[in-house]
DNA sequence: CTGAAAGCGCTAACAA
DNA sequence: TTGTTAGCGCTTTCAG
């Protein structure tokens, strides 16, 4: 029945009980103060605040969510696949999401998974996942548990879950038609990492747009790799070296297409004289150096920031309303690409 | 005096108390099973081990921090500049830092500031603040309210703080001294974004090795820039189009060595013949291309766990152990250096 | 080795 | 408008 030892007053926290009695007035109306809630007299009000000034008094977020049972934490899940997490898109991905998170003053906690192993989940209001790979049970456990989930560059289908994600296949598609209005039969593609939705849909995208115009598949003009520069490169080296060479190729990355044209240049090739490039990214490298990359730009930070404000609804909204957004992603021309007119 | 509406047991979460009844001991046990405390009968262990299983059951952080007072929360702070964002080095912070929490169980909270306004602090165990460019004020604020705090990528002498960077004026001193080792007399350097120590310091780094090689400094072979890939072409281009132009140049990072490397061919130089270029980083992109960059090798991933444990250290034992770390940065010689032959 | 119960700091009924 | 008070779910004495 003893008391447990109260702490000595000289380093106790100060607490919305200080405040109260410094103030001159109940904890509620602290409380309320706190929460903006308007039934306090003006005159307390500004009392309150002074105190809450003068004592540099910050509530506790712990004791605000466990009485609340409310969690203003958004965890945003990135795979921590070299090729997937060191690219233009995770960065932007990271900063989009963490602006949007600051703007609507949202906790943003990172985790860098290898979806091994469950995820840590404890406390978090909702979840971003960031491209599903090999951590669809990860995603199914959060939704299981009835956390607010939306995902991010991947199109569910199969799962009640909101996603946001690019319309890869058609953007890819576009960039593929453009170089057959150019007169390009030879189109060759350098895919980016395959497990991703991302590269499979450019990849689609591809196939579609060259049987639309009944140009028949050649294998040996598709590229497989893992985004990575190393091997844009060697895939670029094949391509150009190929005793059939394409006249043509979509990667699927800006920063390999750039890769590519930097080694077209080192095989004295020019661009885009013997080969046409398209990229995909928009990166702003490809607005340096000699020729401009024409390429497919992809709304990335406003799909990571709509990603925000859909968990956030889902957060606040309690309901289940799930969305499907697919943004459009649309070809930018700049000079990296010329009319085929050769026999 | 009415007892607040329970919550229609349906929906209820399961707590410490569900745990407790249906394993048929107090919360207390549960308690002590959970926090892995030995003094608990072996069977009974076992046997909330296994109703916590069944029902799914994770505490709650927020009553654990309630109750304990701790929080196992660290923050990383990084300024949004675009320059500094978007950057090789930010991205192996944020994956250094982010998987060393995954390691330790810590929760890594992600800042994105601009500096302005105070940083919310509230509920966070410790703070990383990556590159002090104009935010010392949410740094001094931190150490005030005594949180742990450790400064990563920048050498604070005049504060009382535990700090880990680079040392970049050494290792631009030894990319440097190399140069002239090699022969070299006109040696042009290319700065990053002066606002960054890491930028300054690579310029002090470059003076130093100059003076004591009783070489002039030469104003107009002193190019800075943001870190963009832009400003360092025009960099490039002025350095190579100058009319008495350097026979190497000492570039602040390897994305703008490459660019410079880039320029450099399309006018129709030669690397390492017509000019030498030693870049800083050892950025991966670096070993593609015909020509492998020499640079200067920093552990930014070493500094960035360092960083999570130092921070860790500091919130275990409380004490004020503070510690400087300067890390060494490291030459790795490369193919885009060549003696210097001329006249 | 175990259980009872006092907080941790805050929110939200409810009563006034 | 305001104050009182019962929790939120957990940790941690203290007394068995």
């Amino acid at each position: 029945m003893t008391r447990r030892n109260k702490k000595p007053s000289s380093e106790k926290n100060i607490s919305i009980v200080d405040v109260a009695k410094t103030s001159g007035v109940s904890i509620a109306t602290v409380s309320r103060v706190i929460n903006k809630i308007g039934t306090v007299k003006e005159s307390n009000r500004i009392k309150v605040n002074n105190t809450i000034k003068d004592l540099k008094f910050q509530p506790s977020v712990f004791a605000q969510r466990l009485a609340t049972g409310k969690s203003n934490v958004v965890a945003l899940v990135i795979p921590r696949y070299e090729g997937v997490f060191y690219s233009f898109y995770a960065l932007e991905l990271i900063r989009g999401v963490g602006t949007m998170c600051e703007a609507l003053k949202l906790d943003l906690l990172l985790h860098l998974t290898d979806a091994h192993g469950p995820l840590s989940m404890r406390g978090v209001g909702g979840i971003i996942f960031s491209d599903i790979i090999g951590n669809r049970a990860q995603l199914e456990e959060s939704l299981a548990r009835g956390i607010p989930s939306v995902v991010i560059n991947y199109y569910v289908d199969d799962l009640d879950v909101s996603c946001i994600a690019i319309d890869n296949a058609g953007g890819a598609e576009s960039a593929v038609n453009y170089l057959i209005g150019l007169g390009h039969k030879k189109i060759a593609h350098i895919t980016g990492d395959i497990m991703t939705q991302a590269a499979a849909k450019r990849l689609e995208g591809y196939r579609r747009a060259l049987e639309k115009n009944n140009i028949k598949l050649r294998k040996d003009y598709i590229f497989e790799t893992d985004y990575s520069r190393g091997q844009a490169r060697s895939a670029a080296e094949k391509l150009i070296k190929s005793s059939d060479p394409a006249t043509a190729v979509f990667v699927a990355s800006d920063a390999m297409a750039l890769e590519v044209m930097a080694v077209a240049r080192e095989l004295g090739k020019n661009i885009p004289d013997d080969l046409s490039i398209v990229g995909f990214d928009d990166n702003p490298s490809g607005l340096y150096g000699p020729v401009g990359l024409t390429t497919v730009r992809q709304p990335l930070i406003r799909m990571a920031e709509e990603s925000v404000k859909e968990l956030n609804r889902l957060i606040l909204l309690k309901k289940n309303s799930l969305k499907k957004i697919l943004l459009p992603a649309e070809l930018v021309i700049r000079e990296s690409c010329k009319p085929f007119t050769g026999g």
